[in-house]
DNA sequence: TGTACATCAGTGAACGCGCGTTCACTGATGTAC
DNA sequence: TGTACATCAGTGAACGCGCGTTCACTGATGTAC
């Protein structure tokens, strides 16, 4: 692999905290949370490691924005997958197509990236989900909005819905993510869970 | 606080072994899996770091060890709780009761030891839940073949039942884990989560 | 029961390693005149 | 436009630390006669 080596210079007034915080992400997809490293990231982007302390007081602080990228990367993926949902006369089936085009790239990312998906959800210092991974949360309530509105899911169901919806779908991505499920036998729990939350929330 | 110290000669054909296992967990329980080390866990038990290498390859097989041990604690805990339900006459009721119990064990587990938790569903290399989890699998599924017996849930269900039960408890139970509810919010999305569960699990 | 001996669970010293962080510095950048 | 200068983002060397693991050893344990 050809790797461009920049001179340390080439970040003077440049994007060095941005570059640091990507490798900080692709150093964690490689090899988990063990793999950051000040020393690491600074020799991934070819500065030396006091540099870094220009823009993170600590690991810790860079830590802490590595795993907020994640979580809005996470989120972005859900809202793209989300868009791509094809639209349907049907606008019920339209929408239940959508929730659970979120729900599968939530699943789907902690499968295709367990190692990112378990240092976004570290370090929550007592902030709600709702504050804490903020886009995808927004995006699944858009989605419940949706379904009071349309008379799909009683009204009085409204609050508990996102919370049963969000940890049931956690649990299924965390299991997928942590390899606690042999392999030959996700698609049938995937189902299962996605179902069951979909019925969960859509029944009485 | 008092330290038993024990010379090392102590543990001469004694019961080193586990000595270090309860070490290990304990210390996970203090700082988390960080907090796991060889060296850390033979000071702990007062003996030389090399000794350790007598009954553990490698610090990887001490924790492997260490997580199947706190796996085994969390079943026993689940189990303890649920032989501590009541029995009612109604026998549905008892049931249902019972099934709660275990949830509600499962999860307090995850909030009262957070680090305990998180330890004990790392590594599982593509073993299954029920494999990996075996105790706590089989309680989940007495109660589940119950249901089926007393015809609380259809039959149909009694495949995909223990996959959404576990999904959706295991996912509330890392999020209160990971602190990423709110305190005042905690029992809400307790409450919340597993009467879905159950609604889930009995309804139609 | 007492002694000689083999076993092997421990010790103590040492290894090399990579880590986060600090410090005084240097030299590129952007600004004021 | 050209020069002098302040700023501050980088460098390079060094720190102390705790880690997992190895090695030759020692001395307690349990066994055979």
């Amino acid at each position: 692999m050809l790797t461009l080596q920049r001179k340390g210079s080439d970040y003077h007034h440049g994007a060095l905290k941005s570059a640091a915080i990507l490798a900080g992400r692709n150093l964690v997809e490689g090899g988990g949370l063990q793999a950051l490293g000040i020393r690491r990231v600074a020799t991934q982007i070819g500065v030396t490691a006091p540099a870094l302390y220009r823009h993170f007081a600590s690991l810790e602080e860079l830590l802490a924005e590595v795993s907020c990228y994640i979580r809005a990367e996470m989120g972005e993926f859900m809202m793209s997958r989300r868009n791509q949902v094809k639209k349907s006369r049907d606008i019920k089936k339209y929408e239940i197509d959508k929730f659970r085009a979120i729900g599968d790239a939530y699943v789907d990312f902690a499968d295709k990236h367990p190692q990112l998906f378990e240092v976004a959800f570290i370090h929550h210092q007592n902030q709600s989900i709702g504050e804490y991974n903020e886009l995808a949360w927004q995006i699944l309530n858009e989605s419940l909005d949706n379904f009071v509105a349309l008379g799909m899911t009683p009204k009085q169901k409204r609050e508990t819905a996102p919370l049963l919806a969000w940890s049931s779908v956690h649990g299924l991505a965390t299991l997928i993510a942590n390899r606690a499920i042999a392999p030959a036998e996700v698609k049938f729990f995937r189902a299962a869970v996605m179902d069951g939350v979909q019925d969960a929330l859509l029944k009485k």
